[in-house]
DNA sequence: TTTTCAAAGGAAAAATATTTTCCTCAGGTT
DNA sequence: AACCTGAGGAAAATATTTTTCCTTTGAAAA
């Protein structure tokens, strides 16, 4: 048995979410792919789920965002991308191909905020060309 | 004659679309509020332009995007906003709220790029409790 | 193991959101 | 004033997402 199904159904487990074949595939193409939005999920699952249904990949990312298992990625003329949820971590968007990529946030970011704004986290993107698309 | 209308109407012209009411409208609209989705430009137009189409408004955004006028800018847990292009800045958004509030960009942002990454451009967005929410 | 049952899957419908079509009208030019 | 192309309105078409309804299944209890 997959090692890493076994750590996704417990994933899903932890949460009090029931273990399904089709969630346990849908985090190992996240895993994969790294971001991933609705149709490539479903799309790529389809080839082992033949029978799947575009609203079971739907209410499973709900689920799984509510559940924090999965995050929500927006990205600029783009549909919201996805990802399973890791340390906190910055983007970097290809404005060729549109991969997303996991950087590592800035050390520091000093903005000044007018008074009486209460900051809680910062998200940061960069925008470029990657490595693939040079 | 409004002074500011008149500056919307040769914004539109320089970028060689026509100066039309609804336009303009929802140009001072956007001015006004800063930051706003389809849903409040159409229901803010609607007071003035009774019988304005919905499809009017998501035409006319979607031009204005692609001249440039306006930008679309992506928040979490949101649809879309949008604001006339002015210079760069970041933003702060509200997490009880939800507004949209323009703050100065930061000084610099020391990223760590994987060789082979080109860096174009960075977008900083903040969340957190604005003034109004505290 | 079998039984049990709430949660999850599939199919279809419904609800939303966005774009396109088609025809009339109006902004900007001649 | 006349002309022409782009823009507006209404409705239809698409696209996207959620909900409904019924069947199936994961997982716990017996
Ligand atoms: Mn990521
Ligand atoms: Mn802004
Ligand atoms: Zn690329
Ligand atoms: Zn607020």
């Amino acid at each position: 048995m997959e090692t890493r199904y076994m750590e996704y159904a417990n994933l899903l487990k932890q949460k009090e979410l029931k273990s399904t074949p089709q969630r346990v595939a849908m985090l190992g193409i996240l895993d994969r792919k790294g971001h991933a939005d609705i149709d490539y999920i479903y799309n790529e699952i389809k080839k082992d789920f033949v029978s799947i249904s575009l609203a079971t990949v739907y209410k499973n990312v709900n689920t799984m965002l509510g559940a924090g298992i999965i995050q929500e990625i927006k990205v600029p003329y783009q549909k919201s991308k996805f990802e399973i949820t890791k340390h906190k971590h910055s983007h970097f968007v290809c404005e060729k191909c549109g991969e997303v990529y996991d950087i590592q946030e800035p050390k520091k970011l000093d903005v000044e905020l007018p008074e009486g704004f209460e900051p809680k986290e910062a998200s940061v993107m960069i925008m470029g060309v990657c490595p693939s698309c040079k």
